[in-house]
DNA sequence: GGTGAAAGCGAGGACCA
DNA sequence: TGGTCCTCGCTTTCACC
């Protein structure tokens, strides 16, 4: 699964992780290519699950998101169908952003957003209280993302 | 701060979230919308700030990044200025994807990608461990993404 | 807010070195 | 691998509804 990467596509996923919208031309321009080349590593790269897609990167605050909750659960039961069962419940909510089964004191690490924090509050007593199999809820509160854009770094 | 958004809108975002590089065209047709209109709109919600940029998903798996890691830091002091100097410092380490500064026990909530255990074992021993103020570290590993794509729900 | 048309450019492929 | 050229379709911006 380790795939190989020059100089030349690693310049061009740091590219694209900051801009996905850079047209060929210029990635080509950047890496000092000429477009077709360019074109080819791209696609090589898309098709080798490197880049696995592109998305916009939208505002939390713009839509009215003042509120970023990290949630820790605690199951009280940890066979297959439960666990499996949760998660596709989980993957229901919307709020949730993100979601990590994980190991240490906790299940399950959930990235929450909400308008507020009363809305995170009723948002938690009424449907994070109520899922199944939960035993115990923590919750932690971003008072701020010093890293804002998430950036994979390039091996080598 | 909080935008208007009619159901159009609404339709461009998602649209926009499950995959940035959609020609206006197949926008338009999405929404149907001409490619005028559309593409004003997405330039209005660029503008505004609720696009805030586009990017290319990386794989970390792809990439040879087998180990997932939050890593939960508590300060042994919070002033200000040490809180500031704590922050630029965690911003230069790349290996460190997400990093939130939170309320509750610990202070710094981060996401560390790592080749394997062992080398998240290092790097927790030579770069985390080593950084000034840091009273108490945690670490929970993801055992699997139960939402790999994070995606902003839409208010209404 | 919506439509339609026009100019220019980029995407994507065929082919050569 | 990289480079050149070529064609179609899209982007972008009009003027207008």
């Amino acid at each position: 699964m380790p795939i190989k990467l020059d100089r030349t596509d690693k310049a061009l996923l740091n590219a694209l992780q900051a801009n996905a919208r850079l047209t060929v031309a210029e990635l080509a321009e950047r890496v000092a290519l000429t477009t077709s080349p360019c074109w080819r590593r791209v696609r090589t790269l898309e098709e080798s699950g490197v880049i696995s897609g592109y998305q916009a990167i939208l505002s939390p605050k713009a839509l009215g998101y003042g509120v970023t909750a990290f949630v820790s659960i605690m199951m009280d039961s940890h066979t297959q169908e439960i666990a499996r069962a949760f998660e596709q419940r989980l993957l229901e909510i919307p709020e949730i952003v993100a979601c990590h089964n994980v190991s240490g004191r906790y299940d399950f690490l959930l990235e929450v957003v909400a308008r507020d924090l009363e809305s995170f509050g009723e948002f938690a007593r009424e449907v994070l209280q109520t899922l199944p199999c939960v035993k115990e809820i923590y919750s932690s509160f971003s008072y701020k993302s010093v890293r804002p854009l998430r950036v994979i770094p390039l091996p080598g």
